[in-house]
DNA sequence: AAAGCTTTTGACACCGGTTTCCTTTTTCGC
DNA sequence: GCGAAAAAGGAAACCGGTGTCAAAAGCTTT
């Protein structure tokens, strides 16, 4: 009897059941070259015992260990923790656990950052959330530390390997057409800022699909936020301040659409009766500010999962998926214009 | 010189400086009784090769790891979050990582889901986040792993080491007291759900900061929510049905406080002039409706800190604390009484 | 200069797994 | 029934660190 209160090792597994370490070893790797026999009788001792494979040792042993690691920057909460739902539902029943690393966009020290951690760390792989996912310099670094990645992004940023994608362009494209539809002609577009493949996405989005319906952007229905609420705001403000006021205005992310449902709110303009606003991302602030907020949403959650399952199965065939499709969220802040 | 294309070992080390791994293992872990020469002679062969200790490796030999859990099931995105930023402030120099899992409060076989991953992972100890950190049973269940453990609680859910608390009565007094003070005097609650500890204290705040001030609440302003938006919507709107209306509510979180919003606005009532408003939480959602709402935010990161600490350094000053002052956050959802 | 301390260092076993390689047993064709 | 090939299982080394304990070195003291 092995001292009652150690948690087993394979040795008292070996010794219980008269058996070999390696022979243990091969019953937990589900080894092929095994009789049935061996099999049960070190299985019911396992059991027994509440035997459980120390990950340390194996990860000392296999030369890699069984953590994955989550690599973010200030993207709305609640895709983060989707995201990370969706990676535990892949990883659920294996060995592998998540590590989280928020991490700084704005620190010059942030790669230098980053290569400590997968020294220390020594992950089986990275998951690389937007903004940072767009950093190739990242990308890079992963590669060359032999750690493997998988990037989520607005686009195909990567091959298909190493991306989990939404195609913000089409996305966009609905949520025009949706406007469109409803006899709006004059949309206009709040940006993301400069240098976010995002907001690029978003705004190529745009500007195609209004051509598409031979329909003009004024210059001055195009302004640029920070992705923040009160850039929204701000940018709402000067739009319906233009001397041809939009009828309908699509925000590149929830926050600035709910920072533009207060700005019309402080220019006496009801939502969606005065304007219509349509956002991106169905974060919750988009069900919980009134009106509830049409938007364009993206299946976080399947995104994480396949992204896990790329790194630790990529036989799978749900680890195959790259491109994710959206779906309009129709709620309340659409209408058809007035007049 | 060792191959080039691996990464350096201990023993890499030792060869080359011409010490035994043992010293050079005293050079990391900082053993005092070594000499100022070898320490520096070691320390240049380390940075030369850019050796970094395997952690796997030593996790083994010292019988436990390097890894914080974070069990946390449905408390706001934010704040989960935050407290991340406030646990990796704590860890950001050490050799710790912190390693997420979202539980299921609702699946009958939570506590078993919980003990395979603590017994698969082996962890230094873990972090549990409201509601689950009110789970007893949990807490039993690491003592007996040999796990150590930091609940975060609305109120002295545990000892002093295992805890870092809010003082849920007291926040809520200062909400109370500030709506008096502006005149309230028919104030309404919109409790949590059964069994919520954090919904016990604050209706128990609730209550007693009314009588301090020697006001009465009649039955019908007191309606129970689940903590959702809906139900807060649900909630205020029998409130506002009430034959002697309230002029103000306190809901016992934010979601349900915006909810409330909602329902004024079906009810024609402006807020805050027909009818003040007040959170809890201080969550992203309270900043972004409209008016901005007053609410009461508590030190989230700096609870996540001081409570890994309290796991991973006890003796550090910060990680004494164990009862976190609220603050109150005055926006634009209170104001005097109409008459 | 020898004895007696204290400080510094190293040899070796060990943590709990896996891998390599070899031996033993079984199966099977003839 | 025999020999060969295949299957099953074990011994020992190894992964990269740490703990124990004893030896070596340095420093006083007499």
């Amino acid at each position: 009897m092995p001292k009652s209160n150690k948690t087993p090792t394979i040795n008292d597994v070996a010794r219980l059941s008269g058996v070999s370490k390696k022979t243990v070893s091969r019953v937990i790797n589900r080894s092929a070259l095994l009789s049935e026999d061996t099999r049960t009788k070190v299985e019911a001792v396992i059991a027994q015992l509440g035997y459980v494979p120390n990950p340390q040792a194996r990860a000392l042993a296999l030369r890699h260990n069984f953590l994955l690691g989550l690599l973010h920057d200030n993207p709305n909460a609640q895709t983060v923790l989707n995201f990370q739902e969706g990676v535990l539902d892949a990883i659920r029943e294996t060995e592998f656990a998540l590590v989280v690393r928020p991490v700084d966009r704005h620190s010059p020290t942030m790669l230098d950052d980053i290569r400590r951690f997968l020294e220390q760390q020594r992950l089986y792989g990275v998951l690389i959330l937007p903004p940072i996912s767009e950093n190739d310099a990242l990308a890079q670094l992963c590669l060359e530390m032999g750690c493997g990645y998988v990037r989520m992004g607005s686009a195909m940023l990567d091959d298909e390997d190493h991306i989990v994608a939404s195609n913000d362009r089409e996305m966009v494209s609905q949520a025009v057409d949706h406007l469109v539809e409803l006899g709006h002609r004059k949309i206009a577009l709040i940006e993301g800022p400069e240098g976010f493949r995002s907001a690029f996405e978003r705004r190529e989005g745009f500007m195609a699909a209004m051509q598409a319906h031979g329909l003009a952007v004024l210059p001055e229905w195009r302004v640029q936020g920070t992705y923040r609420f009160e850039s929204g705001m701000a940018a709402a403000t000067r739009l319906l301040e233009a001397a041809d006021r939009p009828t309908a205005i699509f925000a590149s992310n929830d926050e600035m659409a709910a920072g533009a449902f207060h700005a019309a709110r402080l220019s006496d303009l009801k939502v969606p009766d005065d304007l219509s606003i349509i956002g991106f991302d169905d974060s919750p602030i988009a069900a919980h500010i009134w009106p509830p907020m049409t938007t364009v949403g993206w299946p976080v959650r399947e995104m994480g999962r396949a992204a896990a399952l790329k790194l630790i199965a990529p036989d799978d065939p749900a680890a195959q998926a790259f491109r994710f499709p959206a779906k309009l969220v129709k709620r309340l802040s659409v209408a058809p214009p007035r007049a």
